[in-house]
DNA sequence: ATCCAGGGACGCG
DNA sequence: CGCGTCCATGGA
């Protein structure tokens, strides 16, 4: 187990942003995410620290990478435009928010199951792909049970794909699954690329992949920090608080950091014309 | 330009 | 309890 101190680090803030992925709050206040074929118990004790239940190399190689650890949030939140008092409120509201690096494979099936779809929903789908198609394993730390995200080989065949509630995004899951297999789309040089527009570009060319989809998928998985997914939240935002003009410019290197708060700040509003 | 394809959880009047 | 909406995309 690794105990830490870190600050800009909310367990619950990061649990319902924006990003889908598998973590979950369970009924004494700890969080399980699993990634990939890893899970990970976390949990904050009376001392405000942060234990994970893993070991140090798993720690070191993959989960502080995946929770942006090394990246100091606190300068961004200084950045703000103080008389932007839309965002500072977002930013106060939401700065326990990291964004992740996902693994590809797995964000890209999650947010095309995502498009016109509910968190509750997504969740639910994901969590039967993974119990349908995943491995059963057993968490070396905790004992606990889990299923790993499924392999590209196991989501080719759409007949398979039925019965999951996936609707008509079934068949986007099961070609993309096989362009993976047969090398047609290859993952590997997607990751290593550094551009966005060029990451972007790949991204839409997958079925089923639209605008919206390749933004988040560069954002929560490749990183490129200056990705600015706008749904229907961001849509409100943008023409309720910004009178349909938000002032990009501002902000621009790190434009996906602040559609996060943004984002988180304005689904916790009941009302977006009040406030 | 507009509609529909699957589908279900959730919030609100 | 019924209805509108939800982290949209592609094809007709």
């Amino acid at each position: 187990m690794i105990k830490k101190r870190l600050t800009n680090f909310n367990l619950e803030q990061i649990a319902d942003s924006g990003q889908i992925f598998r973590m979950n709050k369970q009924s004494d206040g700890s969080y399980d995410v699993i990634s990939k074929d890893k899970f990970l118990k976390i949990e904050e004790n009376k001392n405000g620290e942060f234990c994970f239940y893993c070991s140090q190399n798993d720690f070191d190689n993959y989960w502080h990478n995946f929770f942006d650890l090394e990246f100091d949030y606190s300068k961004i939140l200084k950045n703000i435009d103080k008389n932007d008092e839309f965002l500072s409120d977002a930013c106060k509201f939401g700065s326990g928010i990291r964004i992740l690096r996902q693994d590809l494979f797995e964000t890209i099936i999650s947010f095309i199951i995502s498009q016109q779809n509910n968190i509750p929903k997504i969740k639910n789908t994901i969590e039967k792909l993974c119990e349908k198609f995943g491995e059963a394993k057993k968490d070396k730390e905790t004992g606990i049970k889990y299923f790993t995200f499924p392999k590209a080989k196991d989501l080719c065949n759409l007949k398979d794909l039925q019965g999951l509630s996936l609707g008509y995004r079934d068949k986007y899951i099961s070609k993309f699954s096989e362009s993976v297999c047969n090398k047609e789309f290859n993952l590997k040089d997607l990751e290593k690329e550094e551009s966005l527009e060029i990451c972007k570009k790949k991204l839409l060319s997958i079925y089923g992949v639209g605008e919206k989809v390749a933004n988040c998928i560069v954002l929560f998985s490749l990183h490129k920090i200056n990705a600015f997914p706008i749904d229907t939240w961001m849509k409100k935002v943008i023409e309720i608080k910004y009178n349909g003009r938000f002032p990009f410019e501002k902000y621009d290197g790190y434009l996906g950091i602040i559609q996060q708060y943004l984002f988180f700040y304005a689904k916790s509003l009941k009302n977006l014309t009040e406030n």
